[in-house]
RNA sequence: GCGCCUGUAGCUCAAUUGGAUAGAGCGUCGGUCUACGGAACCGAAGGUUACAGGUUCGAGUCCUGUCAGGCGUGCCA
């Protein structure tokens, strides 16, 4: 079903061209900024009035006389300066929602792309034998999200999870665990008596780098360590994949509890493209775009200046050989772009590398590596603050690790629902407490938008008002209690819904509804076309408002049964789209009953 | 120094990329209740969009300058 927004902006361009009698017209529309006005409004007269240097309201008169939309809206009106307003037809949202019901289940309503498209999306990229903290957070659930979204209008998503498992902090891990396993030895065969125990990934981490910083031999033993697994030393290599390994075992369980599809088969971590990083600096020094400087080898992409106004480089090879993530990230481009065949690549990643890709790009570019037709963006997000506006930090000064933080959220929402539900079940209350808990987090970070920082809070996002994830849940959950009210009470909901054939749309609330409803394909479009979730999250707070406005408004059960089946129908489709916005495309748990 | 980003109600955030009278939630104040789930609903007050200019029929959005903050700026990622 093609979205009545794009009808209209076809229908409206076409009546411009032929009012004027040239063809670059566009209407501009948009939701109307004001019920008053109307469903829709066309922005794009009055900038054609300036080309044409005519009068905006006479010409938007002409283009009435040229337009055609009595099949879906109200006779249009001209308004303001020259705005064209737009009100659709009950008859044409209630025969909208007549043919969503037919795919209620899988695409309600929505339109699948007519130009499927192959993107990467390259994002999460957790750092081995690091915890993820909040930062990762960001990358994972929005990268996450943009698959979705992409995928359900019918793109080829292909995830890429450029972990880093290869960078020169290997040196240390692997010389640590060396120890490790020298110690463990000598405690076996009674050589020492204690062994030292390191409980978690994270202490692994921290003792080495330690030890990094205070012993000069172990600082040199880590140098050689990285240099012998650069070389394929079996051992190195073994004590590499066992830390990788390891690091593993602490990232998938956080993926499968944030609800993020993100397999070991999507992971092109670094050393995956270890095998390449020479030739891209041979290529690039072939094509004579890198050149040595300082001992490094540098491209110097145009257009970048440095502190002294002179060129920037884009560092490839430091000067003791070994290559950076400007090396990766090439070798990583080129790869999908001559392997994956991509249409487009999307890097999630924060605001604070939007340098490292402009240079990245054009170096890319630069190279012929990549064509003018093939999307590269830089989809960039901004910082999580803590309640004081500075970079969340615990207490001590430490990143916020995101197990920690996620735990809590579902700790806090434990309690809520042993507050306001405390005889249900404990089985459910847990199922209960993850899906907010979780969905509280996600939300609130969603809800945003994805380029400035935010400040983080539990209060403001466990909050049952306003745009957060429970008041969505709640309104799911006050639908499926309707539902299951209505087995009690005789109604046979799918035979009420099977047998409509009209919809009785009078009061205002349904309509509102009704016309909500019949949106939200525009708003997944909006929110794909910006890789921004913050417009589907909009969409389903409205959603939500218009449901709450409806409920209070319109018995449903009650209603006779002229009325019933109509209201039924509003209730199927709000609870499925608020699902299938929130668990398909948000990754975010519903629940029938909190 | 240079570059990028940000500055919107007391607080936390929107504003579909130049559209009409800048919207929400929290907080404050005031209402709704025999309730298909009160984790709800309705209403009010609260704004010179940091400041000063400019472009435009129209500016939170674009341009110039100022102020404040953040980030980046040759061998981390």
């Amino acid at each position: 079903m093609k979205p009545v927004i794009d009808i209209l902006e076809e229908r409206i361009s076409a009546a411009m061209a032929a009012a004027v009698g040239r063809s670059d017209c566009a209407a501009i529309v948009r939701a109307a900024t004001d019920p008053k006005f109307g469903d829709y409004q066309a922005n794009g007269v009055m900038a054609l009035a300036k080309k044409m240097k005519t009068v905006p309201r006479q010409l938007a008169e002409e283009v009435i006389k040229n337009l055609d939309v009595d099949d879906i809206c109200e006779p249009p009106e001209v308004a303001g300066p020259g705005f064209i307003n737009l009100r659709l037809k009950t008859q044409l949202i209630a025969d909208k929602l007549l043919e969503i019901n037919k795919d209620s289940e899988h695409r309600l309503g929505v339109e699948q792309t007519s130009q499927p498209k192959t993107v990467v999306v390259d994002f999460s990229c957790p750092n081995i034998a690091k915890q993820m903290h909040v930062g990762h957070l960001r990358s994972t659930i929005i990268g996450d999200c943009v698959c979705r979204m992409l995928e359900f209008l019918g793109h080829k998503v292909i995830r890429q999870n450029h972990i880093g498992d290869w960078g020169t902090q290997f040196g240390m891990l692997i010389a640590y665990h060396r120890r490790q396993i020298d110690i463990a030895a000598d405690y076996a065969t009674g050589k020492v008596s204690s062994f030292p125990h390191v409980k978690d990934l994270e202490e692994f981490y921290k003792k080495a780098s330690e030890l990094y910083g205070s012993d000069a031999s172990f600082a040199e033993e880590a140098r050689s360590c990285v240099v012998k697994l650069q070389s394929g030393n079996p051992v190195m290599c073994s004590s590499w994949e066992r830390i990788v390994d390891w690091s593993r075992n602490e990232i998938y369980p956080i993926y499968e509890k944030i609800n993020v599809i993100l397999k070991r088969e999507d992971e092109r971590g670094e050393s995956f493209y270890k095998g390449m990083l020479s030739s891209v600096v041979a290529e690039l020094k072939k094509k004579g775009l890198a050149v040595e400087s300082d001992g490094a080898v540098c491209v110097f992409p145009e257009g970048f200046k440095n502190k002294e106004g002179k060129p920037l480089p884009f560092i490839i090879q430091k000067s003791d050989g070994a290559y950076l993530y400007a090396t990766t990230d090439l070798a990583a481009l080129r790869y999908r772009v001559d392997e994956l065949g991509v249409d487009k690549i999307l890097y999630v990643t924060d605001a604070r590398q939007k340098l490292h890709f402009e240079m990245l790009f054009a170096s890319a570019r630069m190279a012929k590596w990549v064509s003018d037709d093939i999307e590269l963006s830089h989809v960039m997000f901004g910082s999580v603050l803590g309640e004081d506006g500075a970079p969340l930090k615990t207490r001590s000064g430490e990143n916020v690790k995101l197990k920690e933080l996620l735990d809590e959220a579902v700790e806090r929402a434990k309690a809520v629902v042993e507050e306001k539900n405390p005889d249900l079940d404990k089985d459910k209350k847990d199922e209960i407490a993850k899906a907010v808990g979780i969905g509280a987090v996600k939300y609130a970070d969603y809800s945003n938008n994805r380029t400035s920082d935010y400040i983080f809070s539990f209060d403001k996002m466990l909050a049952m008002d306003g745009n957060t994830a429970p008041y969505m849940q709640y309104a799911y959950a006050r639908i499926k209690s309707i539902e299951r009210k209505a087995q009690t009470r005789d109604v046979d909901i799918e035979h009420e819904l099977a047998g409509l054939k009209t919809l009785n749309l009078t009061e205002p609330a349904e309509l509102d509804l009704a016309k909500t409803l019949s949106r939200y394909g525009e708003a997944i479009q909006a929110a794909a076309a910006d890789y921004r979730p913050n417009y589907l999250t909009a969409y389903l707070y409205e959603l939500a408002q218009k449901f709450s406005g409806f409920y209070t408004n319109c018995p449903v059960l009650d209603a006779g049964s002229d009325k019933r089946p109509t209201r039924l129908l509003l209730c199927d489709l709000t609870a499925k789209t608020i699902k299938h916005g929130l668990s398909e495309l948000l990754g975010i748990e519903v629940v029938e009953q909190m």
